[in-house]
DNA sequence: TTTTTGCACTCAAGGCAGGAGAGTGCTAAA
DNA sequence: TTTAGCACTCTCCTGCCTTGAGTGCAAAAA
């Protein structure tokens, strides 16, 4: 994760311009000559000095023009340091709180609330809004049930907090009757609803890790049962939403681009990798242009915020679009809304 | 579903050139000209003479010129013609039906199956796959289970056959205890596990009608748990594959179109309307053009099969692509694909 | 009657030149 | 350090011309 931290120092002057072109050409997409710049700006400067003051930048890595005669626009780097120290951001209207809140507090089916946060998140940006699903090893056990199929297999279905169902198919050392399974579930369901996901798992390891004959059948049936908690495996996922915003006129224009976002979109392997990425840093991240390491991303800028319920982070939530995008709105709304999410799951329990 | 069948008659030579122009302009996507024509055709005419027959199959309205000397391309009404009387289809070499069975037989988790099969449709034909989850009305009880919620709230788990866990928040008229909820369970398990779901709910609905007085605590509660079984709700959905295949150079080039197209995916009420009229014909449907009725998807074609096992069909699959697209190896492929996950469906029971 | 030949016509696309507009960099003066 | 002046460089638009592909029509040939 290359981010240029290396502190560049600039004048006041020189920041203050820099703030001006990025604002505005965030506002228009049009490259800002010195001439525009300087009227922008309320400097009492001649456009000569401004254009002095474009090469420095220019030379530093913070602006570039697309061609001779086209005026600048800000590089990544140059959006990088507009964020880290020139930006102000707006709070958000309490109308669009409660925009937001209106729009996730409603939802009570957990798949339904992801969803929706999503889709709030795009309506309100323009942009593709990302949710991330809450990590399951954060959830607790509710209620447990085994169905026995054929061929040494078992359905497992797991109740957690939040309403939330998940099922998958485990392979077993022998078959299984219906009673015998039942059996089973129900010891889990007495000794472990409310404890969550992870520690029971890790409470069954421990207990297979004795010796495996002084256990009654009953227990060696649990412990095998103990796989359908390893949730490691296929729990990571995330929900997208308002995809075609970013195929809108003014916003990623080349249409191979956009394929290849698209395609990983679709993969959600890399988009997976940087929101977890994401989830180990508290709160606001931005990854803007190259900076994510993906090259599909290359063009995008993408803001997340990780969302929590009694101090524990439950995973991450996003926007992505073009690198020209309005960080000073974009930034506090996915901030509310990672908030306004992880009070709703909390009360979700 | 305005389905152009008033039938033209043209003669053998029209046919035969409108075939040729047809598979040609597939194959390359040029408009073709009388004199390219004449010389694919095989037939020993003057380009001349090839012009007077295209200027009749235009006044048919099967083929049009995209501008003044610029060749001739099939109208939807050409394609439609082309497909119902002139098309011949190939059948598919073993490989490529071995091909989409060992990718589609090897899932086992009936999502997962989903996905593989419209993948795999997307992956073959280089379009975009769609497969419409089975009618879940047609699937028979495995199990039930209902967990009391807060406020008059119950969480109901439907394990179908198939391994297809459905979950679902129901409200109820008043807070039910876990173990009245769990008799109640039982009683459904026992007396109505492998049964469908349709004809389990008439049987409640039934019994429902009679003098609700006369029924025990039991089969009140039971009663009014059959709202779970309603299905007819959120049950209707599908899976889409490869989407970015349609992006792709050569295909749908106009990204405003595109964007539509998108939209039209993610709303997904419009393709689950065409979808649900393919299921009502049995096996192969064609929707070329503006046929289906949805402006969206003007610029496409979609090719549908209803897959079914023991004779009951159980859903729809299909490819989207644009109007310009190679039918004689795309419907082979749809069928064998629908024939084959009718099957594997079959097998999972 | 059907097919062919010959010819005038149309249109898209590509190349080329010229002018306008926007913006730059450099130098010399303030 | 800032400014004014100026030459220069691009893009973009416009108009113009040419080329090539293809059409439609009418008269001649089969």
């Amino acid at each position: 994760m290359p981010k240029n931290r290396d502190h560049i120092s600039i004048t006041e002057r020189q920041q203050h311009l820099l703030k001006v072109l990025i604002e505005r050409y965030i506002g228009d997409g049009h490259p800002l000559g010195s001439r525009t710049l300087v009227k922008e700006s309320g400097l009492n400067l001649s456009s000569a000095t401004v254009r002095n003051v474009m090469a420095d930048l220019e030379d530093l890595g913070l602006i570039t023009s697309p061609h001779t005669s086209a005026g600048r626009i800000p590089t990544n780097k140059g959006y990088r340091l507009f964020v880290d120290s020139l930006l102000t951001v707006n709070k958000l209207s309490s109308r669009e709180v409660q925009r937001i809140c209106s729009n996730i507090e409603s939802e009570e089916d957990i798949q339904a609330l992801l969803n929706k946060t999503s889709t709030v998140l795009s309506e309100i940006t323009h942009l593709a809004g990302l949710v991330m699903v809450p990590r399951v090893e954060t959830q607790s056990l509710r209620h447990v049930e085994f169905l026995p199929l054929s061929d040494k297999r078992v359905l497992a279905i797991l109740v957690l907090n939040n309403k939330n169902v998940q099922n998958r198919i485990i392979h077993t050392q022998r078959n299984y009757s219906a009673s015998e399974l039942e059996q089973a579930a129900n010891y889990l369901n007495r000794a472990f609803t409310g404890r969550d996901l992870a520690s029971v798992r890790k409470h069954l390891l421990d207990e297979m890790s004795e010796a495996k004959e002084q256990l009654n059948q009953l227990m060696q049936t649990v412990i095998e049962m103990t796989q359908a908690l390893d949730i490691t495996q296929n729990s990571k996922d995330y929900v997208i939403a308002g995809q075609t915003n970013l195929m809108e006129p003014g916003q990623l224009s080349d249409i191979d681009k956009l394929r290849q976002l698209f395609e990983a979109f679709n993969q959600k392997r890399d988009i997976l990798h940087l929101l977890d990425h994401a989830l180990d840093a508290q709160g606001i991240q931005l990854f803007i242009g190259d900076e994510s390491g993906y090259k599909a991303l290359d063009d995008c800028s993408i803001v997340t915020s990780t969302y929590e319920a009694d101090g524990e982070i439950l995973g991450v939530l996003g926007i992505i679009g073009p690198t020209r995008m309005p960080y000073d709105r974009v930034i506090p709304i996915v901030d509310m809304t990672a908030r306004i999410l992880g009070s709703t799951l909390k009360s979700l329990n």
